[in-house]
DNA sequence: ACCGGTCCTTGACACACGTCAATGTCCAGA
DNA sequence: TCTGGACATTGACGTGTGTCAAGGACCGGT
């Protein structure tokens, strides 16, 4: 994935005249806001305001307890937010992928870390245009609602897993999520289905509450039921999505690919 | 608390006219979009369409998969939000008290079963009109906005909670909520501080992911570390607010009481 | 007062997962 | 090619929490 691909994507399609929508890629914020047939002077002041900035594996984009600067979208990559306890216990409390909104909006203050997982470019907004712009202009304001609510359900989803599930549906619930969510670019046909683990072992420990080891052990174990084939740490294929989904403990026509 | 008292509590102590603002207990929704002065003409409608709904404790609400009618706020009580799976166990995803606002605006169905943990008394809008009314009323569109981001917030706490906290943590995690919670309407003198535990200890064990039996006993636990008193299952008295917060693995400063 | 049910507590034991430690694999840099 | 470090896997063992079971506390109905 090199540099110049993501100058590709980030070319905007058409000049942001009132007559086409400028188009951003994987930047629904802005893409959407951007509606000339309704909104003219908001669509042209979004797209001025708009900056991209780009993050190393492992960097940090914004620390636990500081001012809310920035907002926007996550357009190339993946970003984990963390919380860690006094004596260093970490979770992860969230994990965006490209078309996903960063940042908080309406408050002063970042309640967790947000670390770069793999590179990452970021589609940014400062912060208070932004939220004067949410307030004038109320399609924006209502997308913002919705993409709230799906990370609010993928939250209780994220709950029940950590709270009631065993160490193998956790993994597993986790490898359907990533077919769900990374799939669509990669390869699929009739079950089967292969993607990249995009984050480290200790990354998925603490989105799933365990430590590296029992998921090392969870996935050889998958692998050894003949649910997943591996192709080094980080490339797995799925030989039978509904096994998984099985496994994963939901129901099979729960919505986890929707 | 009887039911008289929640028929006080639910007087408008003035009429709907367009000179007043409507005041209506526990719900900021109705509370906060009816402003005279800025918008009269969705003030009386959201007054018209609202409906107090009473439920007993254990009575379903709505239930998982059901379709969404009905938004509002609770009034009185409590109400859990929980998820099954297959086998029957079952996490809880959701514990509103009163002024909490409840549904899915916006969203179709529901993917929880909500049930009333207590006595509850809900104040309720038909959906469709609901949403209606919201697309044209920016500031209410908002308010639910930041509603959604406040149980966002708490979401996250609570995954926090889940995948990395001990069971001792955890109940006196939960402990210190319910003091910011429902504290501020019972006791409180200089570091001590009383109030009832709304829920069973069921429901505390599928809130904090454990069994009743390690909830019984980390309360036994707690009771002899000094850090409560116990008077009766459900009546706590929080002996060192500090100590509480400290054994609940947050940082002294952390906003859990904001 | 007695009974039955529900909720809570306590104890003995089991096991899933964490901890500690060794080994393997891959890759960048010398 | 060798080496050091980051990351992943595997094994042996310990422990926190679940499971199973018994008993206590309370409450409403008869």
């Amino acid at each position: 994935m090199s540099r110049h691909m993501f100058a590709d994507r980030l070319e905007r399609s058409t000049a942001p005249t009132l007559e086409a929508p400028i188009k951003c890629a994987n930047c629904p914020i802005a893409e959407r806001a951007v509606c000339a047939y309704c909104e003219p002077p908001e669509l042209v002041e979004l797209d001025q305001i708009k900056s991209y900035k780009s993050f190393e594996p492992g960097q940090e984009i914004v620390g636990a307890g500081e001012e809310s600067v920035m907002v926007g979208s996550v357009v190339e990559g993946v970003v984990k937010l963390t919380k860690t306890l006094v004596d260093g216990r970490r979770q992860m409390v969230g994990l965006l992928f490209p078309s996903d909104f960063i940042g908080r909006a309406m408050r002063p203050t970042v309640e967790y870390d947000a670390v770069a997982a793999t590179k990452v470019v970021l589609c940014a907004f400062p912060k208070s245009p932004f939220e004067r712009l949410l307030k004038r202009t109320p399609h924006l304001e209502q997308r913002l609602l919705e993409m709230t609510l799906d990370e609010l359900d993928a939250a209780r989803e994220w709950l029940l897993l950590l709270g009631r599930k065993t160490a193998k549906e956790k993994v597993a619930s986790f490898l359907c999520i990533l077919a769900a969510r990374t799939g669509e670019f990669e390869g699929a046909d009739a079950g089967r289905k292969h993607f990249q683990i995009p984050i480290s072992r200790e990354d998925m420990a603490d989105y799933l509450g365990l430590t590296i080891e029992t998921v090392s052990r969870q996935i050889t174990a998958l692998r050894k039921d003949g649910v997943i084939e591996i192709d080094g740490p980080r490339r797995i294929v799925v030989s039978d999505l509904a096994e998984l989904m099985e496994t994963a403990g939901d129901d099979a026509e729960g919505g986890i690919i929707p």
